[in-house]
Formats: C-alpha cells, sequence, structure tokens
DNA sequence: CGACTTTTTGAGTCTAGTCAAAACATGTGG
DNA sequence: CCACATGTTTTGACTAGACTCAAAAAGTCG
C-alpha cells in the first residue's frame, strides 16, 4: 500500500510510539528494542475492519499513524462508538486479561498504520517486567474511571449536555489551541458524534445549531471549533449556560 | 454497634472472605493471614456514607457482610447507581490506581460490616506479589468490559430493554433459584432500578406491570421473580418477545 | 458542472418524564 | 389489635424532549 509513508513505520518511528506508551516508557532503550520485536506492522485502510466483537482476542494492538473507531453493535441498525483511537493509543482487549474476546469492533477510521503482538509474547512481558503489569493497571483503571462516567452522563444528562460533554472531551483529546477557542479538525460525522451520545444525526445537527447560535460553537463540514469552552462546560456540567 | 452478629467478623471469617478474592485465593494460608493482618475492620449502619466521589482514596475495601451502593451525583437531583456488592465483593476505587480520588460515592445499603486496608499497604502487597498484580489487572479488566456493555445499552437500548437487562443482570448476580424461575430478594425500591437504568421510578413501575401482565416476572414490594427468563433475555437482546 | 454525500430544516409522532393523587404496605403507639 | 403516620408503588393526565421520515440545502469530488 502506497499511500502511508514509509518513514512512518520506519523503526525509528515505532521505537519512539512504543516508548512512549505509558507501561513501557520507563523501561530502557534495549528493553524497548526487543519488545519491539515482538511487534507487527500492517496497513489498514480506512473502514477496514481489525477484529470484531467476540473475536478470540489474540493480539494486542497500538495505534502507530491515522485513528481507529472502538464501537458495539446495538442491534435494530444501532451503533455505540465507544471512543476513536489517535496515534500511540492502544486497544485490542484488555478484556483479554478478562479472559474472553474481544469486547468491541475496531474498524480503521482513517487509512492506518498499526503495529500488533500477540497477546502470549505480551503476557511474556507482563510476567517478566511486574513494574509493566504495574502500569498497565494504571490504565485499565483509568479507562474504567472514564468509562464510568460515560456511564453517569448516558444515565443522567440531556442529550444537549451529553453532546456538550463529547466536544469537551474530544477538544481536549484532538484539539488545537485557535485563539480563544479550540479546533478540532477530524472526519467526524453528525452520525459519529450521535452514536458517541447515544442519540440520531438530526438531532445533534439541531443541538449544534443552537450551540452556533449562542456563541459556544462555530462548526462545518468535518471540524468544530469551541469558540467559548468555559460556557460550554458549564453547560456540560450543570446543564445550564446561566 | 450490637445488630451485626459477632461472629461474622470473626478471625476465621474475614479469613475466609479475604482468601476468596479472585486476586488472593491462589496464595497459601499464612500468606493470607499475613494480609489478613494489614485489614482492619468496621461496622457500618444502612445509609451511612463510606466514602464520596472525589475524596482522595485512601483505602481499598471488601464487604464482609450486607450490601454497599456504588452511586454517583448526576447534578439536578439525579444519581446513577452504578453497582450494589455484596459479601465477599471489593469496592474503593481500583481507580485510586490510576492516580486520583475515589471515582463515585460509596454507601451502606443494608448495615454492614467492612474490611479495609490502606492504600500504601494494598501497593505493598502488589509490589511483594506480581502474580497478584496480575490478577488484579484481569479483575479490573472485566470490570471494564461490565462497564462498556452498560454504555453501549445506556446509548442505545429503550427503558423497557434497559430494565429488562438490569433485572436479569441482577438475577444472575444475586438470584436464588424458585421454581422455573429466579427470585432477586433484596431492598430494590423502584427508585433504585430507576437510578440503574436511567430512569424515573414511575416509569420503572409501569414497564414492570407490564412485564407482569405479560407473565415474564412477579414483583412485589423488595423482590422480583423472573417467571420466564428466556423470554425476558430475547427481549434484553432483540427489544421483542418474538 | 453534475453526481454524491452530509447536513440542515420541517412536520408529525411517540416515548418517557413530570406532577399529582390514590392505593397499598409497613411499622408504631395507644 | 386497630388506627394512624409514613413511605413506597401504582395509576392517571399532561407535557416535552427527542426520534422518524421526508425533503431541501450545502459541501465535496471526479
Amino acid at each position: 500500500m502506497d499511500w502511508v509513508d514509509p518513514a512512518v513505520c520506519s523503526l525509528d518511528y515505532r521505537l519512539r510510539i512504543i516508548g512512549r506508551l505509558p507501561f513501557f516508557k520507563h523501561l530502557s532503550a534495549d528493553v524497548i528494542a526487543q519488545i519491539n520485536d515482538l511487534f507487527y506492522d500492517f496497513d489498514a485502510a480506512a473502514g477496514e475492519r481489525i477484529y470484531f466483537e467476540g473475536d478470540e482476542a489474540e493480539y494486542f494492538y497500538l495505534v502507530a499513524m491515522g485513528k481507529v473507531r472502538l464501537s458495539c453493535e446495538a442491534g435494530q441498525g444501532r451503533e455505540a462508538l465507544l471512543d476513536i483511537l489517535r496515534n500511540g493509543e492502544y486497544f485490542g482487549s484488555f478484556a483479554t486479561f478478562g479472559g474472553r474476546g474481544y469486547t468491541e469492533d475496531a474498524v480503521a477510521h482513517t487509512d492506518c498504520c498499526i503495529l500488533r503482538i500477540s497477546t502470549a509474547d505480551f503476557e511474556r512481558i507482563l510476567a517478566e517486567h511486574p513494574d509493566v503489569t504495574r502500569k498497565v493497571l494504571d490504565t485499565v483503571s483509568q479507562r474504567l474511571a472514564k468509562s464510568q462516567e460515560i456511564v453517569v452522563q448516558l444515565s443522567a444528562f440531556s442529550v444537549e449536555r451529553r453532546i456538550a460533554s463529547v466536544l469537551l472531551r474530544l477538544a481536549s483529546k484532538l484539539g488545537e489551541a485557535r485563539g480563544a477557542g479550540v479546533l478540532i479538525q477530524l472526519p467526524f460525522s453528525r452520525q459519529d458524534l450521535a452514536a458517541m451520545t447515544g442519540s440520531t444525526p438530526e438531532t445533534v445537527s439541531r443541538v449544534m445549531s443552537r450551540f452556533a447560535e449562542e456563541g459556544l460553537i462555530e462548526s462545518g463540514r468535518k471540524w468544530v471549533t469551541i469558540a467559548n469552552p468555559e460556557k460550554l462546560e458549564r453547560l456540560a456540567d450543570q446543564g445550564a449556560v446561566n
């Protein structure tokens, strides 16, 4: 595949990506190099499936380049979009650790370059480096905390508040400062935002138009800028701009 | 406090509860005994607060006797009920591992006897026993998987399906076989069920009356029997009994 | 410039929430 | 043991927020 710059998955780049993982970054360069040897890289075109929910969890993955969607089929044509991972983030089911198959679908959201390590090799690393296990535990715990936060929002917030929260979450994760505001520039359709908030594209569009009228955001086809983060934050936290 | 049978937190009972934890049960009796020395027990009357969301996470807890509610304040008088733990279950923030404070409120749901270990001591155990760390990772991963499942349900299921799912979840966790069905016998108000499903007591009542009419369940003040688990399961999975 | 996709807008409907009252339990003290 | 006070559950009527379906508008790309 020639759409990925070959430099992207160069040894150097791989070492950098792997060495920056929160649970590896304390390791020495040569240990990182050993670990690197256990990773294989492959490309995935936008829309390509990496694995399905329920498949036996054979690999642990690492996004080297591009964006990966984690989602769940929810029946009746509905999909819940759990997260969109970028560059340097990892996936492939920590659920492995719980013993069962993958707990979500993973799909390349853009053209991607992905690193992968077998569950067995990863287990071996954990067994040899207790400190790594300890740090993996931290990151999984953090994900659990985030997931619970989303549970709370979905069970008690209005669509408006949920959309405000998602925009803020995306901004803090993927945003670039732009004057007073924050720009989120990504292939995010209204459809995607709907699947992240448990809503519909039409409702997302309406709510975002309202936000735009109130000067909270500006938005276009595949981008959003949060013009007034403070106000939006108040809306997300209290359900009113007051 | 005299409402708890003193035998309950006897040394013997403590050792049994601690020794049955998924991440300790492989340890030898004398290691368990050492660990036991690090736990302190205390009683909590129904309704008593164990900790608040955001408090600095100083302890890891273990339910010896009784039931503990984990919930989050969601603003505007709403509460999200994350889980009700029983006998042998643990809480007190794995979020510790992520570094921050408790991520939810913990309240005694019935009169309880609770064991507690300081975060520092628990960390010491993890440092000394890598195999324990590994197993804790498993259990946290499993919780993450469950939490994600709930996210999916909240974002894409109707109230009816959510209530069906919660009843089944409670049944598999707390139910006792009763003829063809399963009896859930607990101080669960409609209010609680509403807080677990992101709904309201009135709606829960209406939906459950409908379930009862259709012969799926029978229910009374503080109990529910699932008369027809298969049908209820179909409803939860596909959104229709058909 | 067209063909296509995504977004917006509009109208109508329905699910689930709100508010209020009645029915039902449960526990207490006379 | 009954009457009453309290709390929970059910029912009813009404409302509103969000969904559905449909069409128009606005970008995007070859």
